[in-house]
DNA sequence: ACGATGATGAAC
DNA sequence: TTCATCATCGTA
């Protein structure tokens, strides 16, 4: 069983999606090459007043795209040397997103948008094969019992509350 | 524990 | 136009 997710898998609850995510392949098509890998680590980033999220600050030049369509990617450069690559959750004009934190093999986000050869063009495109990059249910079960929720990473700067929040999902193997 | 390295947003 | 800040990683 092969089901591309499509923007109606992510226009709902942002950390109901960010745990279904779990256990989907990440695909990337250059040329007619294929590769994927299963997703295993996701973080939750919700709403304006998610002091963690980008989108606390409103609606500026970088956050423009969390305000977009459900499915459509947000990618963004990180300590000038890593590309992050989220996926925006909820509907049009609510600004929510899902950062894939891992993947199996390649656990931390710098590391697999290198590996798949992520980077800023990607920004505000819809995830679907003409895209090259999209997410497909490979049919793997994941049972509630298998996820563990932690807090999220690098964001004191969050505050005390908002970064002690477990919004971060992790597939146990 | 820390430096590399650059986009971003806010202040001036 | 300048400044502080950062959803990281590899090397110490």
């Amino acid at each position: 069983m092969r089901k591309i997710l499509t923007a109606s898998f992510f226009n709902r609850d942002t950390s109901i999606v960010a745990q279904e995510l779990l256990g989907t392949f990440l695909v990337r098509k250059i040329g007619n090459k294929e590769i994927a890998a299963m997703i295993t680590q996701t973080e939750s980033y919700d709403g304006l007043h998610d002091l963690a999220s980008h989108a606390s600050k409103g609606r500026t030049t970088r956050t423009e795209v969390m305000f977009g369509k459900p499915g459509i990617f947000y990618v963004y450069l990180c300590y000038g040397m890593y590309f992050m690559l989220n996926v925006v959750t909820r509907e049009y004009g609510y600004p929510a997103a899902v950062l894939i934190r891992g993947v199996q093999g390649y656990n931390g986000p710098g590391k697999l948008t290198k590996f798949f050869g992520i980077d800023k063009s990607l920004n505000g495109l819809v995830a679907e094969k003409s895209t090259g990059l999209w997410f497909e249910d490979r049919g793997v079960a994941v049972s509630k019992s298998h996820i563990q929720k932690l807090p999220r990473m690098g964001v004191a700067y969050a505050g005390p509350v908002w970064s002690a929040k477990k919004l971060r999902f992790v597939l146990l193997v």
